[in-house]
DNA sequence: TATAACTACCATACTAGTATATTTATATAA
DNA sequence: TTATATAAATATACTAGTATGGTAGTTATA
């Protein structure tokens, strides 16, 4: 259930501001309320939903400053990661984040860019787990939903995926040549390219917006 | 309920490895075992708990490696907010945080350690609001709890709490004096002080370690 | 006409019973 | 005595009904 409603909010299926209840999900979903009322007890916390007791739920705007904390989190943690996994890494993460690397390259070709969406995910995530950082992962993942859904709606403007990529190519090489201070530069400006288009964004879907 | 539980949890008035079900808890707080159950996912999703479906739920065994996690994760975001705040913080913040060492010293003297723990937290707390970054210390606070479990064992044992009131002072000397540098080292190897002890601990304690 | 009180409705919060899976104890056979 | 099969006990997972509080619409009154 949570997986299942938190995807159809990240992708605008469900948009903010609408009320939606756990009766109606649940009814939809084909379960009882119980299911439904923990997804959401878990997605409020996230703050994806705002519950407000014993009146209703609805779908809580992007809010701004929290998109720019979780930046602010991840860049400060994956530079250091960064930083980390120099000189140490395996040579098992290194044909991960190749093999990665390489499916990102077609899939730019091709511009298929929600596959694109989920390699550039994975190619943290690969560094996460090589520096014994997983539950920091999650914590970032869950602290990023509000960008998650930005991220989408970027996905239609075509953004510059080209950047992208190369940086993450980048972060590869200085990570294999043990040059931990170029690593840990490129992966602060990959993270601080988010910050383009925000305000952009919150112009052109004002009502989105907290 | 969440909050209950997992202060008997912190408090080690239930201890590592200890099975407990829903409905023992249920009867004993004088609930139903829904809301009982809601707290139980959601310590669990903190690692407090182990759920093992159709089964069973244990409390965890105090878990080395998430607890080295969250210090890293601490260490890399405070020194950045401590850097942050610098210069830009204002005479509220600075009024708070002088209550808040003058109450730190008093019950130093007095030896209150269990105030002096949350003085402690409110200390840094300070500063994470006045830097806008409220959500993250939630977050850090919620990967901390394996931590704080670890440090109601040493309250016992008599830390040093000298150093530690010490260290925040300093923070905060160095943050009005507006020197960034400073307050980023003190606040570093403030953060890498608990790494004294976790070993003995686990030697003392084998039984409630993972 | 505006405001206050009342009522019907609907949302979440909670309770309790049922379903399902796992564990443990027991009985039987090799 | 040991191993295996089976049944009872017990835990979480789920369903559904009830309680409680909040919202909006309507009516009555100033």
């Amino acid at each position: 259930m949570y997986t299942t409603i938190k995807q159809q909010i990240i992708n605008w299926e469900i948009k903010p501001g609408t009320k939606i209840s756990e009766k109606e999900v649940a009814e939809k979903l084909e379960v009882s309320r119980t299911p439904v009322r923990e997804a959401f007890l878990q997605l409020a916390q996230e703050e994806l939903l705002e519950i407000i007791p014993q009146s209703g739920t609805i779908v809580s705007n992007i809010d701004l400053e929290l998109v720019e904390e979780a930046r602010f989190v991840r860049e400060r943690i994956e530079t250091a990661v960064a930083r980390e996994v120099c000189g140490c890494i395996s040579e098992e993460s290194v044909f991960q984040l190749e093999m990665n690397l390489s499916m990102q390259e077609l899939c730019l070709e091709k511009r298929t860019h929600q596959r694109l969406f989920e390699l550039d995910e994975s190619f943290h995530k690969i560094l996460f787990d090589e520096s014994n950082k997983s539950r920091t992962w999650s914590m970032i993942r869950q602290m990023n939903s509000h960008f998650d859904r930005l991220r989408v709606l970027r996905l239609a403007a075509n953004p510059n995926w080209n950047v992208v990529v190369s940086q993450h190519k980048e972060i590869f090489q200085a990570i294999v040549n043990n040059d931990p201070d170029q690593a840990e530069q490129i992966m602060e400006s990959h993270l601080k390219l988010v910050n383009f288009e925000k305000e952009e964004l919150k112009k052109q879907y004002p009502d989105y917006f907290k």
